[in-house]
RNA sequence: GGAGAGUUGCCGGAGCGGUUGAACGGGACGGUCUCGAAAACCGUUGUAUCUUUACGGGUACCCAGGGUUCGAAUCCCUGACUCUCCGCCA
């Protein structure tokens, strides 16, 4: 959420930031609405003060024992007036609030104006793209022959898009889970998070899924919960409503989950495979820091999650993601794409944003800095990784001439865990 | 699912419908004392919002939302959450 006294000063640098992230909210209505709620806001105070006044008259006079019916006639009058200006008011304020949810985060100067991914720039590569001795197949034809998925019957038992990784593959999906999990704690400083699954609206609103993304949820109508898209929610969320400490900053914490995505309205594309999916697992990292270390702390999360890929000897490139191809709530991100020998392309699999304050005034997460000021603080988060994407890299990368699958060494100890 | 109890400031914990933004205690911070520390003593210790150049002032907030009243932390209703007991269950 923006603050309503940056809309206030700064009107066409948010409604500049809502082209380039072709949103459309309207902030001259907003604006509107909020000159008017401050009017109302005011009379309303006013009238609290007179009647906060003769309220103690009255108490005073009847303490003495002297008549006070002047007053209390007086009031009457005044108390319906109240009772009016304070409807209108929070009917002003419930508009407001709704408004200020549809407003995006305003992009940070780095970030490259532009419509689409067609404008995003490119940062850096890591590795080459390995050769082959013959043609590299795909990973559906390798997980297929070694047996590692079952996607027919998970569209038998769920649908579509809701893989089942049976035998080996079941195990190589739980070893990169572990091994990303345990890179996280051991090497980059993080502490580790079980979080719930389905959470409530409000928590939703807090990290900015809310009210924009409402059909892309699976939602479970009887309790009014949703199923996460990402650990960020419950993760970032963690601090919802309380105020930290500074010594307690910058705090990682880094968390598996499944994730659940209908993908209303990207049916069709990338379908192929573990390319796109309904439920998928994901390790996710999330920081939240001092506003003046976000930038800082970007960079370093983007290593982070680097780091898994180049443990696991990945071609891949970092993408600078242009205003466009930005999220709602994000002021800045980099994507990382894996390279797919057997499939011919570059995949996506992480996303390392920072939100600046746009999420911890939404979720009111805030910290009492040196001096002693509360202020808001600055989230981060980014994939450390999802794991599907991450498979296929694997399987086409590591796939043998025979259609045989041999993992990197440092994954052995993860596929061999001895009871 | 049934029965009961509860939700107050950083924490513990008071609080008759009328100077209660909130007693009292603890903690934290500042000061006095000390070579230094402890103890003791004194003082400070919320958030949001509007207004003001500033000093300051107004308003709201005692889980949330409604209601009663001239006036609600205090009374009524609804909901959320926590705890105890019973039932059910991995």
């Amino acid at each position: 959420m923006i603050d309503i006294k940056f809309i206030r000063n700064n009107p066409e640098l948010v409604k500049e930031a809502v082209r380039n992230k072709n949103e459309k909210a309207d902030i001259d209505k907003l604006l509107a609405i909020d000159e008017s709620r401050r009017k109302l806001q005011f009379d309303f105070d006013n009238l609290k003060s007179q009647q906060n006044t003769v309220s103690q008259t009255i108490a005073r006079k009847k303490k003495a024992g002297e008549n006070a019916d002047a007053e209390l006639s007086e009031m009457a009058s005044v108390a319906e007036e109240i009772k009016k200006i304070n409807a209108e008011l929070s009917v002003a304020n419930s508009e407001l609030e709704a408004m200020l949810l549809t407003v995006p985060n305003i992009p940070q100067p780095e970030v490259p104006v532009g419509r689409d991914e067609s404008c995003n720039t490119l940062v850096r590569i890591w590795g080459e793209q390995p050769t082959f001795g013959f043609e590299p197949k795909d990973h559906l034809e390798i997980a297929n022959q070694n047996g590692f998925l079952d996607l027919a019957r998970g569209a038998k038992i769920s649908g579509s898009g809701f893989p089942i990784y049976t035998g080996q593959g079941a195990r190589l999906e739980r070893a990169l889970i572990s091994f990303m999990l345990e890179y996280h704690l051991q090497k980059h400083g993080y502490e580790e998070l079980m979080v719930p699954l389905a959470v409530n609206r409000k928590t939703m609103t807090g990290t900015g899924q809310l009210p924009k993304l409402e059909e892309d949820m699976y939602h479970i109508n009887e309790d009014d919960l949703f199923l996460i898209p990402t650990a960020e929610v419950p993760v970032t969320n963690f601090y919802a409503d309380e105020v930290l400490s500074h010594k307690d900053l910058p705090k990682c914490l880094v968390a598996y989950t499944p994730c659940f995505r209908r993908e209303a309205g990207s049916y069709g594309k990338d379908t192929k495979g573990l390319q796109r999916l309904h439920q998928f697992n994901k390790v996710e990292m999330v920081r939240f820091v001092e506003p003046e270390k976000s930038p800082e702390a970007l960079e370093e999360m983007l290593c982070n999650a680097e780091a898994i890929l180049q443990a696991f000897g990945l071609h891949y490139r970092v993408i600078n993601l242009c205003t466009g191809d930005t999220s709602f709530a994000s002021q800045r991100t980099y994507d990382l794409e894996v390279w797919a020998p057997g499939s011919g392309k570059y995949l996506e699999v992480s996303s390392v944003s920072n939100f600046g304050e746009f999420q911890a005034r939404r979720a009111n997460i805030r910290y009492k800095d040196s001096t002693g000021k509360v202020r808001h603080l600055h989230t981060l988060n980014g994939s450390g990784l999802a794991t599907p994407r991450l498979m296929i890299a694997l399987l086409e990368t590591y796939q043998q001439e025979d259609g045989s699958f041999k993992a990197p060494e440092v994954l052995k100890p993860w596929l061999e865990m001895r009871v």
